[in-house]
DNA sequence: ATATTCCCCTGGAAGC
DNA sequence: TGCTTCCAGGGGAATA
């Protein structure tokens, strides 16, 4: 589900409404998720703790409780979470539940289990978790450029759709914004990734960093399970121009093609053949 | 190093 | 109304 735009609605939402509580007990009610959850560092992090703040690495979502204490959370393909009055009934598939010193729960949802609740210890002076020190750069920092990109991509044979959905090369893309960016770019996501030039590597910088921003707008795309903390559904679905729209009419030469599906690594990709070189 | 395939898991949609 | 098959915003491992 989950990509950049909808990681940092989450986390704005988080930022709103979670900063100040005080986490008063926690449950784990199923730790298998991608990584069994340590429910004991868990808890050591989280219980009696006030939560301070929460930061976006990519897709990754890191929850801070002060004192070098932090929770690395990731939403996986369907991980969400609630946050629900007291005493509302458990659902089957909120596997970790945190009580808030208000009454309220903050549970996280995922019922297919890819997500991640990993309890990290910072020391006083060391760097970030090490579970973010093989991402990239973020693609809407100002320090990521054609020439950054550039300097990547020449560096393999992959496609260049392989290329953008690894996190080591830039952080935070996935399925859906890589396809809107490479259309918006007009590169086909087959052409290997060293044969882009400088100057298509610029456009799509500033196309990546559109389709993000667009998305960010309308709080992300809600095409199945993305929901932000309050149930609210992101409003970029309908604004998709590629992905998930097989046989259409491409939005830019209209009746000339149509959009067109592939299979990549075993993942959909969306393009316009004739738009896309 | 890279491409390919498969795996983790559940649920919804589509096809018959 | 079933039942089966396919598909899904992620990530990683095993194989060739």
């Amino acid at each position: 589900m989950p990509e950049l735009p909808e990681v940092e609605t989450v986390r704005r939402a988080a930022e709103a409404t979670l900063v100040g509580r005080r986490v008063v007990a926690l449950a784990v009610r199923n730790p298998q998720l991608r990584r069994p959850v340590d429910i004991e560092a868990l808890k050591a992090n989280c219980v009696g703790r006030e939560i301070r703040g929460f930061r976006r690495r990519g897709k990754c979502l890191l929850a801070d409780f002060g004192d070098g204490c932090v929770v690395l959370l990731h939403l996986g393909m369907s991980g969400r979470f609630h946050l629900l009055a007291p005493e509302t009934p458990i659902g089957p598939h909120e596997h970790v539940v945190w009580m808030l010193d208000d009454g309220r729960e903050w549970r996280f949802h995922d019922p297919r289990r890819f997500g991640l609740v990993v309890p990290i210890r910072l020391p006083p002076h060391g760097n970030g978790p090490p579970e973010l020190a093989s991402l990239g750069p973020e693609p809407l920092d100002p320090a990521w450029s054609g020439a950054t990109l550039h300097c990547e991509l020449r560096k393999t044979r992959r496609t260049v759709k392989l290329a953008l959905l690894d996190q080591s090369v830039v952080a935070g893309l996935g399925n859906i914004y890589v396809c809107e960016a490479l259309f918006e770019a007009g590169i086909s996501p087959k052409r290997a990734a060293y044969r882009i030039g400088g100057a298509r590597c610029d456009r799509l910088v500033e196309a990546v960093r559109n389709v993000l921003n667009d998305a960010l707008e309308h709080g992300g795309t809600s095409l199945r399970d993305f929901a932000s903390l309050d149930g609210s559904e992101g409003r970029f679905a309908v604004r998709l121009r590629v992905y998930n729209r097989e046989s259409a009419p491409c939005p830019r030469c209209g009746e000339r093609a149509r959009i067109r599906r592939i299979v990549q690594q075993n993942r959909s990709t969306y393009y316009c053949p004739n738009c896309q070189t």
